[in-house]
DNA sequence: CAGTATCCCCCACGATACTG
DNA sequence: CAGTATCGTGGGGGATACTG
């Protein structure tokens, strides 16, 4: 069972989303701020990262903490709680004692996972190109 | 006319760079220093911008000014700078009075447009409800 | 025209301590 | 266990002025 992803290439201008948004004076418009949203999300340090980890199973607060080694109480409480209000997570409280949370990705969460992948192979594959030119650029440059 | 790109997303585990970056703890690992990068990058607050407004033609410092509304001379600078030590635009200057500098996209920074259009059209298909989202969230935390 | 050079501010994030 | 509360800091980014 594999899932399929279809990636449309114009050759001719289908103007996608991206597009369209570069065109006319990116921020301010409605996609300009779909995208700013996302890319604020996915651009800090933390949620990609507890995305990931709870890609498989569902995680309590303190496994997730151990999953994601140098991650402060402070920063797992803050992503989370965005996550969740994004609608990419779900928290579910057990009434016990000791108390026990559980975090799990919502549907919506598990479409950003593609994207996530997208995004890694895209850096791995391309990070040794980029750090050559970053070599080049630093002896051309130094002084 | 437009080309179809499928890919095949594996629904039995054939890790991709991002889930064994989510296994062996992220940071620190190659893996995890090339999509931090990346994220570095695209997750900043003009790159994508820039990059997105040379996709088709090759342009000046005054005119990628024109094209992005709001940014400043030294933030249009310093993104330029980082993406052309990236290898992700070339930056040509002419020997003439006054004087004329064209930035152009390099070939990597052309495979970086595939990614930013996959992020743009996630989130321009998934906004309304990241909003709705937030919404009722805030409407039953409120207080 | 295509940039530097300064100054300043905000806030994402880390560290530490405390709690229902 | 699963969090808050508080304090402190680095650097990303804006505004403005100046220059080869």
């Amino acid at each position: 069972m594999a899932t399929t992803l279809t990636i449309e290439l114009p050759g001719e201008p289908t103007p996608t989303g991206y597009e369209r948004s570069c065109e006319e004076a990116s921020p301010g418009s409605d996609h300009g701020r779909a995208i700013r949203d996302v890319l604020d999300r996915i651009g800090d340090k933390w949620s990609l990262l507890v995305v990931g980890t709870l890609r498989r199973e569902r995680l309590r607060f303190t496994e997730l903490q151990r999953h994601i080694p140098g991650i402060s109480q402070r920063m797992l409480t803050l992503t989370l709680r965005q996550l969740e209000r994004d609608g990419l997570i779900t928290r579910t409280v057990h009434a016990e004692v000791p108390p026990r949370v559980e975090y799990e990705l919502t549907p919506l969460g598990g479409t950003l996972i593609q994207l996530a992948m997208a995004l890694a192979d895209w850096a791995i594959e391309n990070h040794p190109r980029i750090e050559d030119s970053r070599a080049a650029y630093d002896a051309a440059h130094q002084r």
